[in-house]
DNA sequence: CGGCATTTTGACAATCGTCAATCAGTGTGG
DNA sequence: CCACACTGATTGACGATTGTCAAAATGCCG
């Protein structure tokens, strides 16, 4: 089974063959954690780096009335806490949303093998830039967007990233997550993702069910979520937006 | 007069005397720039890097029907495109919200000075981290929160930045954006902004005139805002905080 | 003073959240 | 194999927050 993270590195920097393997050996020892479990904590002191091979994690936040509001998905590939030994402790918590399989590599690895691969090192900076751009882009998804527009952007997202690292079937791609997380993440009640959810499958632009989710108008899914593909420096359809730009 | 970047960078890092002099001389030659001009527009090649020095200018998003997103402002002492010669172009766009001054270091400067001095390079990296934690915290601020913790949260969280750069007066500071820019910034319309700011001045926490800011009760504004002052990197509450937790 | 941007108000509408109940799916133990 | 429990999805009724529209008031600047 290909590396998601050396595909997903490999979008941003081309990999030498030596580059590829110290990749793989770095996520050689991952440990599987079941669905809903923290892998650090707000206020913890500073974890290892944390790369996700299967399975959705996430990074959030909780309010002290327990709103909970969910930054970013972590899927095959990404990774989270590069930024080496600061600050000194988590502004944030990450967990996971379903079953996971995650490497953990502390930070004294990290650092040597960037500072001895330095192709690595520089494709590890633009994966966690390029991880920036999202979060960015969902200040304004969520700020901007109504919850229809919300969520086709998010899924359409989402298709693109899972096409980067391989793990596309088709449109379609795995979706383990509850309406409630859904809910969680693009800052709407569990009660109206469902609302929207069935809006979005009527108009017949998704399929959802059994933890799958299926783009079934891949073009009016990308329209109605007012999808720019700018922020997604992995997306192949970004040079094309690039160039027509540039025309203008 | 004190140069903006220098003080918030010895927030995280100690610098050196000549640290401290390359960084004043960087910011040298800056040129003035009048309210509401674009510095750089999304999808532009990137720019050098840009820092402010006096005012507020902002990194936002437009939305084809003209919907805007302000994702985070610049006060004086932040820049904007650290990150080297990655990607090709802009993802977003930035712009000034009030007259500012601002100096443009092209990279190959920036990177020269960056090998030449680690601290300085330490200091700026830690920065556009310390910057990205804003930004988590905005999508939770956008996500989760009433339009008045949110704004009581903004408010908040400008007061702790301006102090970092020295240029809070007491517990006030320099607010020249409109109400509008304000929206664009939590999310809501105009007429919510001003509704939501009228609440907050009678109920005393704060007082907005002529441009200018004033914090009237500093404890009920934070809690208003439910702020947890852990993600402010620069922030000297947060080590209470961080002991604290520690002890519980 | 006149013009323009900004703030403020009021009335009304739409989106979205809350509450509470029901339905469906899944897994477990007997 | 079925009863049971539990989680998650769905529905309906209702209410609250927030947006929209339009007008009036205020403030600013030449």
């Amino acid at each position: 089974m290909p590396n998601p993270l050396v595909l997903k590195l490999e979008n941003l920097v081309r990999l030498s063959a030596p580059e590829r393997d110290v990749l793989e050996r770095l996520t050689r020892d991952a440990v599987h954690v079941g669905p809903g479990q923290d892998l650090v904590r707000e206020g913890d002191a500073l974890p290892s780096v944390l790369i996700v091979l299967q399975g959705y994690a996430c990074r959030y936040k909780l309010l002290p009335d327990a709103r909970r509001q969910i930054t970013a998905y972590l899927i095959p590939g990404d990774f989270s806490g590069l930024h080496l030994p600061f600050p000194d402790r988590m502004d944030c918590s990450v967990g996971t949303l379903s079953a996971c399989l995650v490497a953990r590599v502390p930070h004294a690895t990290m650092s040597a093998l960037m500072e001895e691969h330095p192709g690595i090192a520089s494709a590890m900076r633009r994966a966690a830039f390029a991880d920036e751009a999202v979060l960015n882009e969902w200040v304004v998804n969520i700020g901007r967007r109504t919850s229809y527009e919300r969520l086709a952007h998010l899924f359409y997202e989402l298709l693109i990233r899972h096409r980067a690292v391989g793990l596309a079937h088709g449109d379609g791609y795995d979706f383990p997550l509850t309406q409630a997380d859904l809910g969680d993440t693009m800052a709407l009640s569990t009660v109206h993702v469902n609302r929207t959810l069935q809006a979005l499958r009527s108009d017949g632009l998704i399929g959802l069910e059994r933890k799958r989710l299926d783009v079934l108008d891949v073009e009016r899914l990308k329209s109605s979520g007012m999808f720019n593909p700018n922020y997604l420096y992995f997306d192949p359809d970004r040079r094309q937006t690039e160039r027509s730009a540039a025309t203008v």
